[in-house]
DNA sequence: CCTATTTCGATACGATACGTCTCGTATTAT
DNA sequence: ATAATACGAGACGTATCGTATCGAAATAGG
């Protein structure tokens, strides 16, 4: 075990390491634009300007190429808000968030789609991300409200409303759709 | 047009009416069971006892075919509330929802999460089925709600929230949480 | 310098599933 | 009786996944 450490001693050609970001960078690209089933594991073979045995070689399956790709640019980052009332920093927390969106929505989205197909990445998505997110907004939102009972519901409302509509694209996720979820989360956590 | 008024006046031989039924029961166990993309249009036909033929005479694609199927199901099992207020009513069509998913809950789930992941399928997820719950949620709203300005966006929190929890599991989908959506849909709808 | 080992791009290959087409049979209206 | 349609069954073409193989290139060890 732990023969990584020094993470090379084997004696054939090493790996190319532009391999990785090229075959990343071809794989979102091809998922933004036209989904997952339409993605062929040539395709971004050809894209990436690779042949498809290097794919296989180092990803289990197109899967696990698409989750890695996703992954490695999830990790975004949204502002701390500081507008002083409860439904300003909701407003401007949610607003921050969907404007992040913009670039990595289509990974969210498939991200959060193999989740719901694959019951231990589902474990690892909610622990690393989406339960990072749910405590980030919790913090923020109880800076104000003092009743801590209902806002476990209303963070997954909120949340909720927006994977929902990134996930079946019926509604736009913008400025005022952030505006009318913090309103509302607003009364529906007034004392 | 309106030709379906007297419904058959066609010369060959008519449909058989048992085989709608079947394939749907066929198509909602498989689905529960393997997941959307091990589905198999063969293997549904041999489930339902009928030709493969047959199915496509009926359905354009794998896709229409699973949608009626759940669609179908989830306008069966749900019954419309009438307890007298908005708080009540909400919570009672949602516990009915939730109930439900019970036995539905991972055929939704796998074909929310196809939703996410082919661009075409979500468009008609969407249109066949989550604008039809969307809108039998707001028609309940509006009996109670004049102003519809806010109707959208709630309606968006308490729907997602409930696939927000059906895709993470990180929550119940029981009556309590039913009832603490409707608590906070009623007073984000108050006047 | 020479050999073994591994990666590289390219491509042939088997397996699987969608959706179409055909076949012979059964059932209905005219 | 005839035309038209639905039925179960299954062959067929197309597409994609994932595997296997090939010659060339790159690296370590002797």
């Amino acid at each position: 075990m732990a023969k990584e450490e020094t993470s090379a001693k084997k004696p054939g050609r090493p790996r190319d390491p532009a391999v990785e970001a090229a075959v990343f960078a071809a794989a979102r690209s091809l998922l933004g634009e036209v989904g997952y089933d339409a993605v062929s594991m040539e395709a971004v073979a050809a894209a990436a300007g690779v042949g498809k045995q290097t794919l296989y070689r180092r990803w289990p399956n197109k899967a696990a190429l698409l989750v890695g790709a996703c992954l490695v640019d999830a990790t975004e980052r949204v502002a701390d808000p500081a507008t002083g009332n409860l439904e300003g920093d909701i407003e401007q927390f949610l607003g921050g968030t969907f404007a992040a969106l913009e670039t990595t929505g289509p990974g969210l989205r498939f991200l959060m789609s193999q989740a719901g197909l694959d019951p231990s990445f589902r474990e690892r998505f909610d622990a690393d991300f989406a339960s990072r997110r749910r405590d980030a907004l919790r913090e923020i939102i109880c800076r104000h409200v003092k009743a801590r009972r209902q806002v476990g519901p209303v963070i997954d409302m909120l949340y909720g409303a927006m994977w929902y509509r990134l996930l079946l694209g019926h509604g736009p996720l913008d400025a005022r759709f952030a505006r009318d979820l913090a309103a509302a989360a607003a009364r529906a956590l007034a004392a």
